[in-house]
RNA sequence: GCACCUAUAGUUCAACGGAUAGAAUGCGGGCCUGCGAAGCCUGAGAUCCUGGUUCGAUUCCAGGUAGGUGCACCA
C-alpha cells in the first residue's frame, strides 16, 4: 500500500510545490511540514488550513482524519481497516512491498578483505558483517550484486614472511598445525623483534619480495602456501558467519590478481600529465589546485604500491562489469583521505561519474588504552570472540553469532568502538538475541494457531483496533521506506533501529493482548503476528542474522 | 603544521532543519497456576562552550575546548 506516495503527491498538488510526507511519531500516521516551509508569507497554521481545505476535496478513502497541529504540521491518520489491509498484503505478497531501487543496476561490493598470514580479528569482522549486510540490502532492493573480497595477498610483508619462515620456521610443522595462521603470525612478530636488532633483515625481506614479483619459483611456492594456509582459517570463519563471496570462484579478486595489470594504468596516469617525480625519486600523482596531498603511484625503485593495484582493480571492474557499475568499498574510516584521492584520480581520468564510487566507512575497534596492533601481537582473534560468545549464549551458535553481528550493525558504522566484552556480547535489550527471541516467540504462537480451528473475525460494524494492535500495524507501514533509506544510505543501522522498535512494539502487544483464544480478535491478531514475523524474519535475514529453531 | 571524524542521561547509542530529544544498559518499584520472563509495565536521569543563520538548531555556519584518525616509498 503506497499511502506515503499517494499522500506526497496529493500534498504537493495542494500546496503547489513538492512536499515531503513522512512517517510521524505520535502525532499522526504520516505528517507533512510543508506549511512551515512554504514560501508564502503568513501564519503557517493558516497556510496549513488552506492546504487542508484543498486536500479534503480530494481525500482518498484510506484517510480517516487530517488535522493541523503545533506550529502548522499537517497530520494524517489512516483508517484502521486500511492498516489491517496493509498487514494482510504483507502476509500475502510481501515482495510487492519492497522498493525496486536497483532495477537494471549493477553493484560491486568489496568487503572483508583480510590479509593473508595475518590474524582475522574483530577489526576485519566489522567490514565483513557490515559489507555483507549492505550487499544483502542492495540485492533485496533489486541491484545485481557482485560480492568481492580484495584480499591483502601481495606486498612487502611477504618478503618478511618468507625470510621468517626460512630462518625460524618449519613448513611441515606449519602444515600440520590446526591453525597455521597462528604460526605465521608468530613468525611475523618474531621478524619484527629480530629486525630491531639486525636491520639487514629488512633488506633481505625486500630482496625476497622482489624475487616474488619476478616470479622466482621458491618465493612463489612459499607465497602460495601462505595463501592456502590462510584460507583454512578464512573458510572456517566465513562459514561460521554465513558470509559468501561471488567473485573469482568465491575467493574474491585479491591484490595479487592485479599484479600484471598495472602497466596500462601507469601509462594512462603518465599521459594525464599529473604524474610527476617527487623529491626523492618516486612518482606521485599531483592533484589540480593541490586539492589533496600527492598520492604515490610508483616507489623510487619503480615498484608498485597499494594505490597502483587499487587503480588497476577498478579499471578491471569497469571492463569486467560494464562502465556503469557502482563500486562500493567497505573499508575502515582511517582510509578516508586515501579513497578521496583514488576517487578523484578516477574521475579525472574519466573512468567514473560522480557518485559511482563509494567508500562505506567503518570506525575501528580499539582498546580503551589504545590501538590494536598485529606487530605487537596486541589483537583479539575472532575465534576467541566467537567461543566467548557461545559460552554466554548457552552454546547456541546462531545466538552467539547473532549477538556479535547485531552489535556491529545496530550503531551507525562510522563510529569507533571501544572493545568491551559485555557490550559486544550483550544478550538482552537492544541485542541480537532479543530480536531472535521475538521471532522465535512469534513463530511459536503461529505454530499453535495453525493446529487450532480457524477463526473468523465476527462481522462488526465497528472493527476498531486497540492501542497496541494499532501501534504494531502502524510500524508495519513504514518497512518499505526504511529499506529504501537503509539502501540509499548504505546504512544497515537504519534497518536495525526500525526492527528493534517493531520488536519492542510487538512484544508489548504480545504481553498485553491475548492472541489465541479470543473469539473476537484472534484471527486478526494471528494475521498481525504473521505479518510482524515476516518483516522481522526478512529484516534479520538481510542483516545476515539467522533465527534459531528454539532458544 | 594541515585535513578529516566525533562530542546527546552514570555508560553505550538513536533522532532525514521542526512538535513533548527516543532507546538500551545500570539504578528504584512492580509482573510468571494466562500464547515463551533472553520478556513486559513503571520511576528518576542528557544535547561540550561562545557567537551566527532561521519563524524554528542536537542537527547548518564560524571560533573555542576535548578525544580520535590521516598526511611521500605500509596496506
Amino acid at each position: 500500500m503506497k499511502f506515503q506516495q499517494i499522500l506526497t503527491d496529493l500534498v504537493s498538488k495542494a500546496a503547489g510545490q513538492s512536499a515531503a510526507v513522512e512517517p510521524s511519531g505520535h502525532f499522526g500516521d504520516y505528517t507533512s511540514n510543508i506549511a512551515l516551509q512554504s514560501q508564502e508569507k503568513g501564519n503557517p497554521r493558516l497556510v496549513a488550513q488552506g492546504i487542508v481545505d484543498k486536500l479534503l476535496a480530494l481525500k482518498p478513502e484510506f484517510i480517516k482524519e487530517i488535522d493541523i497541529a503545533g506550529p502548522g504540521f499537517i497530520n494524517f491518520w489512516i483508517k484502521d481497516e486500511f492498516l489491517v489491509q496493509n498487514a494482510k498484503q504483507v502476509v500475502a505478497n510481501f515482495h510487492a512491498q519492497i522498493p525496486n531501487l536497483g532495477k537494471g543496476k549493477k553493484a560491486v561490493i568489496e568487503f572483508s578483505s583480510p590479509n593473508i598470514a595475518k590474524p582475522f580479528t574483530v577489526g576485519h569482522l566489522r567490514s565483513t558483517i557490515i559489507g555483507n549486510a549492505v550487499a544483502n540490502l542492495m540485492e533485496l532492493a533489486g541491484f545485481t550484486v557482485y560480492r568481492d573480497n580484495h584480499l591483502g595477498d601481495w606486498g612487502t610483508q611477504f618478503g618478511k614472511l618468507i625470510v621468517a619462515i626460512k630462518r625460524w620456521g618449519d613448513e611441515n610443522e606449519i602444515s600440520a598445525s590446526e591453525r597455521p595462521v597462528k604460526n605465521l603470525v608468530e613468525l611475523y612478530v618474531k621478524f619484527h623483534e629480530e629486525a630491531e636488532k639486525d636491520p639487514t633483515l629488512e633488506d633481505e625481506a625486500r630482496e625476497w619480495f622482489t624475487k616474488l614479483e619476478k616470479g622466482n619459483q621458491e618465493a612463489r611456492e612459499l607465497w602460495q602456501k601462505c595463501v592456502d594456509w590462510s584460507w583454512i582459517e578464512f573458510d572456517s570463519i566465513y562459514s561460521q558467519l554465513g558470509v559468501k563471496f561471488s567473485e573469482n570462484n568465491g575467493r574474491g579478486y585479491g591484490e595479487s590478481y592485479f599484479e600484471d595489470k598495472m602497466g596500462p594504468v601507469i601509462e594512462e596516469l603518465e599521459n594525464s600529465g599529473n604524474l610527476q617525480v617527487g623529491k626523492e625519486g618516486a612518482k606521485l600523482f599531483f592533484f589540480p589546485d593541490e586539492e589533496f596531498t600527492p598520492l604515490m603511484i610508483l616507489k623510487k625503485d619503480g615498484s608498485t604500491l597499494y594505490a597502483t593495484r587499487d587503480l588497476a582493480t577498478d579499471k578491471f571492474r569497469l571492463s569486467h562489469y560494464g562502465k556503469d557499475v557502482l563500486i562500493l568499498n567497505e573499508v575502515g574510516a582511517e582510509q578516508e583521505l586515501y579513497f578521496k584521492q583514488i576517487f578523484k584520480i578516477e574521475e579525472l581520468l574519466g573512468w567514473f561519474k560522480p557518485g559511482q564510487r563509494v567508500h562505506v566507512k567503518h570506525g575501528f575497534f580499539r582498546f580503551a588504552s589504545g590501538k590494536m596492533s598485529t606487530r605487537k601481537g596486541n589483537v583479539i582473534w575472532l575465534e576467541d570472540v566467537i567461543s566467548e560468545a557461545k559460552k554466554r549464549a548457552d552454546n547456541q551458535t546462531e545466538v552467539a553469532i547473532g549477538a556479535i553481528k547485531w552489535n556491529d550493525l545496530k550503531r551507525s558504522s562510522h563510529l569507533d568502538v571501544v572493545f568491551d566484552w559485555d557490550e559486544m556480547l550483550s544478550m538482552t535489550g537492544n541485542s541480537g538475541p532479543y530480536m531472535q527471541y521475538t521471532v522465535v516467540r512469534a513463530r511459536s504462537v503461529l505454530a499453535k494457531a495453525s493446529v487450532l480451528p480457524p477463526m473468523a473475525d465476527p462481522p462488526r460494524a465497528d472493527n476498531s483496533l486497540v492501542k497496541e494492535e494499532r501501534e504494531v500495524l502502524r510500524q508495519l507501514l513504514y518497512y518499505p521506506e526504511v529499506i529504501a533509506r537503509a539502501t540509499r544510505e548504505y546504512a544497515p543501522h537504519v534497518l536495525c533501529t526500525y526492527l528493534f522498535e517493531l520488536a519492542q512494539t510487538f512484544n508489548s502487544f504480545y504481553n498485553s493482548c491475548p492472541i489465541l483464544g479470543d473469539e473476537e480478535n484472534s484471527a486478526k491478531r494471528i494475521m498481525l503476528t504473521h505479518a510482524v514475523s515476516k518483516v522481522l524474519d526478512q529484516g534479520l535475514t538481510v542483516l545476515g542474522i539467522q533465527i534459531p529453531e528454539t532458544m
